[in-house]
DNA sequence: TACTCGTGGCG
DNA sequence: TCGCCAAGAGT
């Protein structure tokens, strides 16, 4: 094994030490690795099994800052919908929006849908360089070199939050976060092997995920604890080392549930660029106008008998939001701008969480999912 | 470079 | 309960 790892060295840049922390690692991944949808298993792959490129490319723009519960039935979802990268490009953007309806960050499935159409264009075939990959819409750096590396085994140095906290433990890196991400990467780009990039990717990622984790790491059951000197310091939670963050501003508004006699809501479309964007909303006011309870006939969309329903909370990435929930019955067609959505059909709209929870605080039970 | 951009789970 | 943070990308 020791002359591989020379060979191994001599090859590609790596120091010795490394080469051993990745056979430490992928040993331990070939034990311990989890059986996740788009995984194919390291034994597989060892038998001469690939990747399907559209399914790490799918599941590495879902994973994007969503963790791994939340996309397996996303993910499921999507495959059964659209098993190619031509079954999605040949779909409506409004399917697209809907199917993603929930997993936030919707951005990424419109450069989901973008990336599709693109790569169908072009015959169907990802490309497997991380420049090629890189030029495509919703794939940056770790995207890139997540898919380089599991579908298409090459050796690219993979860097996500997992793995700069585990390299940042193993080195005890003592710059912020934000200014080591450089040094990070070199030392990342040290410890990729030749042989198994994927599964070396993957095995860090994984370690990140359930033993080296943000808080209370598991160090005892750790593969690389003779490798870290962050279990030295006798405090690894303290790695990485981050700025602290702004405090959250709090904006206010209110939503507007407008119903007619046979259960259909009055919705809207949001512009395609911004906050949940393309994405389906009932009426609101500005979020951050002032809502007086005596006088919210200024803030509505349209004169109605309006009815306080509630108030609904939700919490977005750089600020909190408070929605006074306003119900009434109207009749007539829908205003200019807006559309009306039967009721058997609300819960398969492009509706991002916040909306869901205020037309669950007019209507109980009409966001669910039922039979048609 | 530093913001913007969702949501849910966990300690 | 509530702050933290997740397999980041775009601008």
């Amino acid at each position: 094994m020791a002359s591989h790892d020379q060979t191994r060295k001599a090859a590609s840049g790596e120091s010795s030490e490394a080469v051993s922390v990745a056979s430490r690692l992928l040993d331990w991944y070939d034990a311990h690795h989890r059986d996740l949808p788009w995984r194919v298993p390291p034994k597989a792959l060892a038998g001469g099994a690939r990747p399907d490129p559209y399914r790490v490319w799918l599941s590495e723009v879902m994973l994007q800052q969503t963790t791994v519960e939340a996309v397996k039935a996303y993910f499921r979802a999507f495959l059964e919908k659209w098993p190619d990268v031509g079954a999605l490009a040949a779909a409506p953007a409004e399917d697209v929006m809907k199917a993603w309806a929930g997993l936030g960050y919707y951005s990424r499935a419109r450069n989901l849908k973008a990336c599709a159409d693109l790569v169908a264009q072009r015959g169907g075939r990802f490309p497997g360089t991380e420049a090629g990959l890189r030029e495509l819409p919703g794939i940056g750096a770790y995207t890139a070199a997540a898919i380089s590396a599991i579908a298409f085994d090459r050796p690219a140095a993979v860097v996500d939050g997992n793995v700069e906290r585990v390299v940042s433990r193993l080195n005890s890196i003592a710059t912020p976060l934000s200014e080591a991400k450089p040094e990070i990467r070199a030392l990342v780009e040290r410890m990729v092997p030749t042989r198994r990039p994927g599964d070396f990717a993957q095995a860090m990622m994984d370690l990140g995920a359930t033993i080296c984790t943000p808080r209370r790491p598991r160090c005892m059951l750790c593969p690389l604890r003779a490798d870290c000197s962050a279990i030295v310091s006798g405090d690894p939670e303290h790695f990485p080392v981050r700025l602290p963050k702004d405090d959250k501003p709090l904006r206010r508004g209110a939503a507007f549930v407008a119903q007619r006699s046979d259960g259909a809501v009055l919705l809207r479309k949001r512009p395609e660029k911004g906050l949940l964007g393309g994405m389906t909303e009932v009426p609101t006011t500005a979020w951050s106008a002032r809502v007086d309870g005596a006088t919210t006939e200024a803030g509505a969309p349209f004169a109605a008998d309006w009815r306080r329903a509630g108030r609904i909370a939700h919490v977005f990435t750089h600020f909190a939001l408070e929605l006074e929930v306003f119900h009434a019955h109207i009749k007539g067609d829908a205003p200019e701008g807006h559309f009306w959505s039967l009721a058997h059909e609300i819960s398969g709209e492009a509706l991002p969480t916040v909306m869901k929870k205020v037309i669950e605080a007019a209507i109980p039970g009409a966001t669910k999912a039922r039979r048609v």
